[in-house]
DNA sequence: CTTGACTCTGGACCTAAGTCCAGAGTTTAC
DNA sequence: GTAAACTCTGGACTTAGGTCCAGAGTCAAG
């Protein structure tokens, strides 16, 4: 096996614990650039794609879609550094508080329901019921036609 | 107008706050009986119809999936009343905690990425970069052919 | 030069919870 | 009885991030 002009699809994939359509798909939505080919045709990687693939990881990791991350890694291309990342940063800092927020309100909601043994969500028989609209009286089965 | 045999698809996304296709997805998905029709094949809801769509969203909202909505309705029409709401809240419940422990986890990285002024994913220039692989360097352009 | 392993393409498929559409039929008010 | 408004069907489309496939072509070892 000869490396030295760059890794091959499979070594990529299998070094960055990606499967091979994914390296492709990242290609097309312009988080790796285009490698150069092989007479052939076939993909030949610079060795530090496994690292950027790692960092791609890193970045979903940390709640950014890939379009964010592509945006990122544009950015960071520029020569000079920008406060992107910062901002980008920020911005999902604040969105991961809401989501933790709105989570603890279905918290509350779902440990509240507990602590009442409430036992349906239509025809709920605990007392003081949490649930909102538990007096509905589903039928039994479907409405015959 | 004549609402005595129940309402019309209309009338009840209009008062339920959802749209047709979606009280005919719910009916497909088993969420609402099959209702009656009209001679020409028009549906006519009961009216109570519009109630069980509040208790869906409210069971969305706590973070149920139409398919656990479902069953949970499901097991609600039986005689008597089971323990089936109170496993699926449980569950749901460390469901949610396990969420807000992973965002806590991820605020902690971006909050310290943005404590250490770092500028790229790839090519950070802070001091003690907290990102793993900062010294990736990307290539100006893609790989030419 | 054969053979097996690998890679190529592009398009279909997956989940979840809907939404939108065209073309046909129904209902209702006047 | 006509016209407007409503509803019917079922299939395609949406988002996000991939995954899978068939059929053809390439690469590397012996």
């Amino acid at each position: 096996m000869n490396n030295e002009g760059g890794l091959r699809t499979g070594e990529v994939a299998e070094q960055a614990g990606v499967n091979i359509q994914t390296l492709r798909y990242y290609e097309r939505r312009g988080l790796i650039a285009e490698p150069a080919r092989s007479p052939g045709g076939h993909r030949t990687y610079p060795a530090d794609t496994v690292t950027l693939l790692a960092v791609i990881k890193a970045a979903q990791k940390l709640g950014f879609t890939l379009d964010e991350v592509a945006e990122l890694l544009a950015t960071g291309r520029r020569r000079h550094p920008t406060r992107d990342l910062q901002h980008r940063a920020a911005a999902k800092l604040t969105e991961v508080d809401q989501k933790i927020a709105h989570l603890h309100t279905i918290r509350q909601a779902l440990t509240q329901l507990i602590a009442a043994r409430c036992d349906s969500l239509t025809n709920c028989t605990c007392a003081d019921c949490p649930m909102p609209f538990a007096g509905l009286a589903q039928p039994e089965g479907p409405t015959p036609q």
